[in-house]
DNA sequence: GGGGGTAGCTTCCTGATGGGAAGTGGGCAC
DNA sequence: GTGCCCACTTCCCATCAGGAAGCTACCCCC
């Protein structure tokens, strides 16, 4: 009791924190969309991937094959293409179809939910595409700044 | 050549997306952004916190204190709260302020860039609220279907 | 009929990354 | 002076993401 006062704090903290949690999952939700693959994700299977982020790319949502996105997404790894897929498909944001042509073809589709979460989504890369150059010359002035 | 087709497929989507990265860096700023702390902290300083994050919780932006944020972001370490503040702040998207009280006052609050962004992820974050229960709804469905 | 090729994963290993907890500094209350 | 508070910073370790290779199921070509 004497020398724990901050420590005791942080301990109640966590403990309210489990309590938070668990009466407030959309703050979890939150967690799991904030997310850069799942965003970008959401972006491509939103907007036609008309190769390249830039400008609009703002075509009309269609389903995609799983390599097609691989290609889009660049950079993104297999595995975690494939996990984000997954988790979207099982919070029910995105349909996995799988037709039996050789070699299978597997295409993921936005479902109405992924679709209306793909409109703010598609703010927020609006927001990145518009700001980007604010953000940049904000950044040089912080670095030149600090030295 | 006989046996890399796929792997140098693969380096090549690699090399692809250095370049695509380097002429696309608004691509490096949506990562950045779709960033669990980032939206909470956004979402934070945006809505005056009226503790608990339910229903509104929509006041309007205040300046706030670094314990302050701590406690209302329930969970975040002090590490990740340090470190997305500070990158928040190059970004130009906050502002610091140190005031020589004693003990030493730190505050953050939105600047116009912040706030700007912040409208956006206030709508995602609404959309978490409002589209919770479909989404619990269908991990449900989806649990029980694959056993 | 078997060697090779493709799509879509899955597994293994390793390096990066986030969390927990303890330490720091400066000023003031006791 | 002893010790505490705020806002960090540092160290250590558990978890996690990325890279690469393997795997399965099928077909084509010779």
């Amino acid at each position: 009791m004497a020398t724990t006062t901050a420590a005791q704090k942080r301990a109640q903290a966590k403990a309210d924190y489990d309590a938070f949690l668990a009466q407030c999952p959309s703050r979890k939700l939150l967690d799991r969309i904030a997310d850069k693959w799942v965003t970008l994700v959401l972006s491509a299977l939103g907007s036609d991937g008309s190769h390249r982020f830039g400008a609009d790319c703002a075509g009309e949502p269609r389903p995609m094959r799983y390599s097609e996105l691989s290609r889009l997404l660049a950079g993104v790894s297999q595995k975690m293409l494939t996990q984000t897929l997954r988790s979207l498909e099982r919070d029910g944001l995105i349909t996995r179809t799988v037709t039996p042509t050789v070699p299978v073809t597997v295409t993921y589709e936005l479902t109405g939910l992924g679709l209306s979460l793909h409109d703010t989504v598609r703010a927020l890369k609006a927001w990145a595409e518009t700001h980007m150059d604010d953000v940049l010359a904000n950044r040089e002035t912080y670095d030149n700044h600090a030295e």
